[in-house]
DNA sequence: TTTATGACGAAAG
DNA sequence: GCTTTCGCCATAA
C-alpha cells in the first residue's frame, strides 16, 4: 500500500464505524494517536482510490457537517441510506448518530 | 532538508 | 453567526 503506516490505521478505524453511524476526523486521528493530526486523516481520505474498503462517507468535521467536496452530495445520500439524519444544510448530530458517543 | 499543501480543529475578532 | 488566524501531523516535490 503506496501509503505510509499511518494511512493503514486510519483505516482501519474509519472501518470500525457501524453502519448508521458517523465519527469526525479529530476523532479518527485521536484513535490512531494523532492528536492534532485531523489533517492527516483528511488527506488519507483524499488519497483513497476509491477502492479502499474504507467507509469515507461516516466521516464528518467535527461539528458533524460534511466537508464541502464535490463527492458531498453523495456522502449525504449515503449516510441517508444508512438511515442517519442530515439536516438541509448538511449538519449531521453527533450526539445522535455519533461514534463512538452515540448518545 | 526545506517548503508547500491538505476531506481539520479550536480560538479569536 | 461568520470570517480570519494559528496549530497539528504526514506526504510530496
Amino acid at each position: 500500500v503506496s501509503a505510509g503506516a499511518a494511512f493503514a490505521s486510519i483505516y482501519a478505524a474509519v472501518r470500525r464505524v457501524p453502519r448508521g453511524r458517523v465519527t469526525t476526523y479529530g476523532e479518527v486521528a485521536r484513535r490512531v494517536g494523532l492528536r492534532g493530526g485531523a489533517r492527516t486523516v483528511g488527506w488519507a481520505m483524499a488519497s483513497l482510490p476509491n477502492d479502499r474498503a474504507a467507509p469515507w462517507w461516516r466521516v464528518v468535521r467535527a461539528d458533524g457537517t460534511i466537508a464541502p467536496r464535490p463527492s458531498a452530495d453523495e456522502q449525504r445520500r449515503r449516510l441517508r441510506l444508512e438511515g442517519v439524519h442530515v439536516s438541509p444544510r448538511g449538519v449531521i448530530a453527533l450526539d445522535r448518530y455519533g461514534w463512538p458517543a452515540g448518545r
